[in-house]
DNA sequence: TTGCTCCTCACGTCACGTGAGGTGGC
DNA sequence: TTGCTCCTCACGTCACGTGAGGTGGC
């Protein structure tokens, strides 16, 4: 017997071997996922006993490891046969590359688990922060939910249809509300749709308003690129689309501009 | 209108609503994601345009932002549906499990992770720690790459049929190991069966290890369980499987028992 | 005799991916 | 007219899971 011959991991007594149920609780996959892999060509078919059983060695655990280990790591099995085949120095070249694959996927696990925590708070959470951050300061001003509700909407449709314009202005309309002159207009505009459009309440709002800045979709400067042309439209389109008569009446109030 | 139909969002003005690939941009799914999610009855139908087109509105949005964090996070549809039915506070405690799930499914890639990394030292490093130490120790005292290869598969097989016994026993040959005499003569045996049997440095490698205590499959005590019985021919097999000459006239010296 | 493991087909599953063939707006 | 998006089937993919029907060892 030579060496060479010793050195190879050959054919194991049947005494001293183990059943296909044996390799997949060591290794631990399932006896399944062994059969698959030797019918992919992955894994070696052993030797059988005379029952026909598979009969496996140490070389079989050892591979099904390396297999186990790669798999895992989100490696498709084709991947994974070639680098059965490669020399030790290339396959850690290649493991190198699958690390840093899997460290991206713990950081997105990490984002997703943020995410939920976000659900967990309420369908609200999920929207970019700055649009919770203004839904947050409107309903701590006491904004109708309604208002609320239409605000959150609008600003859904413009973000998605023009992120970067989109953004911008939102940020304008959240430094505008920063002022406490702002939030109380907005909050008394958001009252007044309540009221009967002759309720003599509606003059004091009016009043209170004019004079003061409130930047609304006409007021969007002129020459405008065509995308913002075609957001100022969708601005239009979103905040008129559902008055009631006393807020009508109140824009008519504020369309004449001076106070009586 | 009343306020309550305000307050349900409706169908959206056509536009101010979003085409499927907008919608699918901005919650970062597929289109395919979004018709296959129509299909399974998990996001309403929207309406179409007069091109047939689908015509998203705000609701679509916060509903596929919470079908994708979701799903993303390892909930099957067929929960997802039943989860976007559910009240809020519900849904914050199924939330709640599904954290820890996914908590789970972190720890489980970072494991993946260090195996990983151990695949990349050798397949050696993928097999347990005490026999990986087992294996350096003797690595380090000079023993051959065939007695090595031995070794580890002996116990691999051992291990994974008899992992309770097969341990201990790996730590008792450790700790015999770790005497420098035990080591000594464990080296020398590994070198003896390279040498022809009439050798005279058989005689004295023979001389050295009479008298100095080395367990063998002979000396496991008796009235072992069934089990152990077992293990014990396992192990004669194993380590009897390929003997040279060399090593079977030094075991012929060893048996006759007392110094030449 | 019962229970457990093993065997080989072969269809099923899950969440979409990927053409196939066609229409519509700029 | 070209390119891009949209539409509806309908089969394909990936890594096994899950019976179906049968044998073998204790």
């Amino acid at each position: 017997m030579t060496d060479d011959a010793r050195a190879s991991v050959g054919p194991v007594p049947a005494d001293a071997s183990l059943t296909i149920g044996q390799l997949a609780a060591y290794t631990a996959v399932t006896v399944r996922a062994v059969r698959h892999y030797h019918q992919r060509g992955l894994l070696a078919e052993p030797e059988r006993d005379a029952s026909g059983y598979r009969r496996y060695g140490a070389r079989a655990v050892l591979d099904l490891l390396k297999i186990r280990t790669l798999s895992e790591a989100g490696v498709p099995l084709a991947r994974v046969q070639e680098l059965l085949e490669v020399p030790q120095p290339v396959l850690a070249e290649a493991v190198q590359e699958i690390e840093d694959d899997l460290d991206r996927q713990i950081s997105e696990l990490q984002l997703r688990r943020e995410r939920l925590t976000a659900l967990g708070r309420g369908e609200n959470a999920l929207l970019p922060g700055e649009l919770g951050n203004l839904l947050e300061t409107l309903r701590a001003a006491g904004v109708s939910e309604w208002a609320l509700r239409a605000e959150r909407d609008g600003w859904v449709l413009i973000l998605a249809r023009y992120p970067v314009r989109g953004r911008e202005l939102l940020l304008d309309k959240i430094s505008w509300l920063a002022a406490p002159t702002a939030l109380r207009q907005y909050v008394l505009y958001d009252q007044a749709q309540h009221w009967e459009p002759d309720d003599p309440r509606l003059r004091e709002v009016a009043d209170e308003i004019i004079g003061t800045l409130q930047p609304t979709a006409a007021d969007l400067p002129e020459g405008w690129q065509e995308e913002d042309a075609e957001l100022a439209r969708m601005l239009t389109v979103l905040f008129t689309a559902a008055k009631t008569p006393a807020l009508l009446q109140l824009e008519q109030m504020l369309a004449e501009g001076h106070p009586r």
